[in-house]
DNA sequence: CTTATGACCTGCAAGC
DNA sequence: TGCTTGCAGGTCATAA
């Protein structure tokens, strides 16, 4: 669900609220939600109780926290998770998988979520070209956010993947941080087709397209986020609504906001993609999708 | 090595 | 009303 601006907003309301506290008490309520960390459930409550945390942190959609004892405490959000900063004593959410207990009483860190797909690991650090990341986040490239991303390079990494373009835009080893939502509208913003072959794009179509990813993602961010439902908010359970500013994600049927043409639905993936039919014609060889 | 395809979950809305 | 189906912001292991 949530991509680097959602992302970005719970980095930021961490920061705020966990930077300088000193953990009393973990408790797991779902296994699942620390499936990430192979020692277990009792092991990451141990080594996480006692520890004061640090900066919060983030690469594409990971955030971490980092710990006073040297680690850090990473989580992924997957596709319904939520940190929430909640009094001690509300009452548990629904889907409350992870409560940390601070020893300053005041309010406790929730991980909340619904579908299970997200989960929270004690992670070392390790050195990746020059920045130190979570070992499990080593893997994933710089999001355009970051102070040292490489738009040159990551043009020539989206070039030289041998695929669609959409596809390409997605894989968070090539740029980090870009999902459903922002793909379907930086594709838009440049009147591509993610069906067209990234061997065909020539350079500066790339760089225009990863471009208009930055920007879209920039002004997301601005916004709060986009959320549709109660499933996407910040640490105080507050939602974004960039929802309003979206071009083509989720407005089947609704008119391009340059051309007037409907927008169309294609199924992509177990998933959709939206489009404009006609600022974004669809490659002539691409395979017709079935259903 | 690279790239494509399901599997992993719960809940909601739409259709019959 | 109740059942079934499809769909949802993501990532990873595995297969080809």
């Amino acid at each position: 669900m949530p991509e680097l601006p959602e992302v970005e907003v719970v980095r930021r309301g961490l920061h705020e609220h966990v930077t300088g506290r000193t953990v009393a008490s973990v408790e797991v309520l779902h296994a699942r939600a620390i499936r990430r960390h192979l020692p277990g459930a009792a092991d990451f409550a141990v080594r996480l109780t006692g520890q004061r945390m640090d900066a919060a942190r983030r690469r594409g959609k990971y955030l971490w926290v980092d710990l006073s004892g040297g680690e850090a405490v990473l989580a992924h959000l997957g596709m319904s998770g939520q940190m929430l900063v909640q009094p001690v004593g509300a009452p548990d959410e629904k889907h409350l998988r992870v409560r940390v207990v601070f020893e300053d009483d005041g309010p406790e860190l929730r991980f909340v979520d619904q579908r299970t797909f997200g989960g929270l690991a004690l992670d070392e650090l390790v050195e990746v070209d020059g920045t130190w990341l979570p070992r499990q986040v080593s893997h994933i490239a710089r999001d355009p956010m970051d102070p040292e991303f490489d738009a040159d390079a990551a043009v020539r990494a989206l070039r030289s993947r041998k695929t669609d373009v959409k596809r390409a835009l997605l894989d968070q080893t090539l740029v980090s941080g870009v999902g459903n939502i922002y793909a379907d509208e930086s594709l838009w913003r440049a009147r591509l087709h993610g069906l067209r072959p990234t061997a065909k794009l020539t350079t500066a179509k790339t760089a225009e397209l990863l471009g208009h990813a930055t920007q879209v993602m920039l002004e997301a961010l601005g916004q709060g986020g986009t959320s549709f439902d109660a499933l996407y908010v910040n640490v105080n359970g507050q939602s974004g609504y960039f929802d309003r500013s979206l071009a083509v994600y989720g407005q089947e049927d609704r008119p391009c906001a340059r051309c007037g043409t409907a927008i169309v639905r294609e199924p992509f993936m177990n998933r959709s993609s939206y489009s404009c039919p006609r600022c974004q014609p669809r490659p002539r060889d691409a395979k017709t999708v079935a259903r």
